[in-house]
RNA sequence: GGCCCCAUCGUCUAGCGGUCUAGGACGUCGCCCUUUCACGGCGAAAACACGGGUUCGAUUCCCGUUGGGGUCACCA
């Protein structure tokens, strides 16, 4: 360790396994992965599964599956904050015998009576516990164990995003520390395993602000170095609210489902909240270059939909034929109802570069590619069965005896093919091409149709014309 | 409601007192390319919420108003 060192970066990534790996969560674990990254220091997950009634083992593998999709591999094994509740308690014991905590045997009738005295009053509701003063509690009946919070004076944040915050410390509570079943609260657990975990720098949702105040107290009392704070605005829906299960999507792996690729929802979560200069499309490797805390915005931000499938074009078409072939795949097998054997994976590869450049998610490109595969007859649709009226089975007649006469089957030769066909009929090509689209894929829309006749082959581009074509001629 | 935070085009953002007749991207609308749809190219419309200060000078600093958001558990 060289002697100018700076003291290592420590972030973590701390949710609670009650769910999927929300959108605005895996934003929050990208910041601290890539602010770790960075500074060359370490990312750590601990999940916070202090809730016993509310997580899952599912939910715990389900947020995993999520980070590993985004890439945010994290520095050694996860930390479970459940299996650390004897050292919770060590801690709040410790606060207790230095005064700095207090058993309050206040019941549940008492505190929400408490509330609803406030409530008619209209003031703010404070916890007020007779037993902050008191110490002669009857140990058999049931108390938690309570921070005596300072009623004086007030607490300032240095926050990396939102400045600095002052909250008078009259407004702060004293919170539980401990349940009266012995269990240590969130934020209990939170303070004790990030500064036994060496957390150096927190960045969290901005929803945490205000418990980083409360935080503070149990940090303060145990003397304990504070750890950097960064919260970051939420990311909101189109309606400008913290983003729920009414705007739809919100797991990153539903975003996945929907055929996004993770590098665009990276980049995407990245430049919603954070920006470096007009930089729009930043590579994992830049990324890690240039993020910084400074630049982080400090209003929440829209979720828009139409940028993210914008940036997912821009990826699928950067994407290697091979790797993109392996996810469409699995996507075009319940649309032909049957799986893809090698042979036409290997199709899927080589028609790629044709059909890449039209899609913006993956299903999409799945459906465009369903052409390929269909079987005879075909069915049209709306627009391509106009296609195939009044003049087009004549004229996909000739097409297909020029077609057919053809030594070389290629998008070169059958160009050349199609063209004179249309010249000789004193047609433009667009009205032998068209039909001959219809006919061919079923549609009205598919990629360049030399490039389509290239990729069907000539046995079935001849037989998918004969279908259509006039067979009086 | 108390407390806290926020405020540049419809959206994401650049801007860190003069370089701003405010830049980029998505979206929208034109045009070009073209057998369709995309891709690509060119162009257009589109913003500093409002009111006070501070300053020679405010998009940039301060205060207020308005608007938006977050948070107020023995959940995390």
């Amino acid at each position: 360790m060289s002697a100018t060192a700076q003291p290592e970066v420590v972030t973590r990534f701390a949710p609670s396994p009650t769910g999927f790996l929300h959108i605005g969560g895996a934003r929050t674990a990208l910041f601290s992965w890539l602010y770790a990254r960075h500074h060359d220091g370490r990312f750590l997950l601990r999940i916070e599964d202090t809730d016993k009634a509310r997580s899952t083992g599912a939910a715990i593998e389900a947020i995993l599956e999520g980070m590993r999709w985004l890439g945010l591999d994290w520095d050694g094994h996860e930390y479970y904050q459940s299996q650390f509740a004897a050292r919770h308690a060590e801690v709040a014991n410790d606060l207790l015998a230095r005064g700095h905590a207090y058993r309050c045997y206040m019941t549940a009738e008492e505190l929400s009576a408490g509330r609803e005295r406030a409530q008619a009053e209209r003031r703010p509701y404070r916890v007020e516990s007779p037993w902050r003063e008191r110490s002669d509690g009857d140990a058999d009946r049931p108390f938690v164990v309570r921070l005596k919070a300072p009623r004086e004076g007030e607490t300032a944040i240095e926050d990396r995003v939102q400045g600095r915050v002052v909250v008078q410390n009259g407004e702060l509570d004293d919170m539980v520390l401990l349940r009266s079943d012995g269990s240590p609260t969130y934020m209990l657990a939170v303070v004790v395993d990030d500064h036994d975990m060496g957390v150096t720098h927190v960045i969290r949702g901005d929803d945490h602000l205000n418990n980083a105040f409360r935080q503070l107290g149990i940090i303060r009392a145990m003397g304990w170095p504070e750890p950097v704070y960064a919260h970051v605005p939420l990311i909101h829906g189109q309606d400008g609210a913290k983003m729920s299960k009414r705007h739809g999507a919100t797991g990153v792996m539903d975003y996945h489902e929907l055929g996004f690729l993770p590098e665009a929802l990276s980049n995407y979560l990245l430049r919603l909240g954070w920006g470096h200069g007009d930089e729009e499309i930043i590579s994992r490797e830049d990324a890690v270059r240039w993020f910084d805390l400074d630049h982080v915005g400090k209003s929440p931000s829209r979720f828009d939909t139409k940028k993210l499938e914008n940036l997912n074009g821009h990826y699928i078409r950067e994407a290697d034929d091979g790797r993109l072939a392996g996810l469409v795949a699995p996507r075009v097998a319940p649309l032909i109802g049957r799986d893809l054997s090698t042979a036409e994976i290997e199709l899927l590869v080589r028609a790629m570069p044709e059909l890449k450049p039209r899609a913006k998610t993956l299903n999409e490109l799945a459906e465009n590619t369903t052409f390929l595969y269909r079987s005879r007859p075909l069915d049209f649709e709306e627009k391509a069965a106009q296609l195939l009226a009044g003049e087009a089975p004549r004229l996909l007649a000739r097409a297909w005896a020029a077609l057919n006469a053809l030594d070389e089957w290629s998008a070169l030769a059958t160009e050349a093919a199609v063209r004179s066909t249309a010249e000789v009929a004193g047609v433009k090509l667009g009205q032998v091409a068209q039909p001959l689209r219809a006919a061919l894929t079923g549609r009205a829309t598919s990629p360049g149709i030399f490039d389509v006749l290239a990729l069907l082959g000539r046995e079935e581009s001849l037989a998918r014309i004969a279908d259509r074509m006039d067979g009086a001629e």
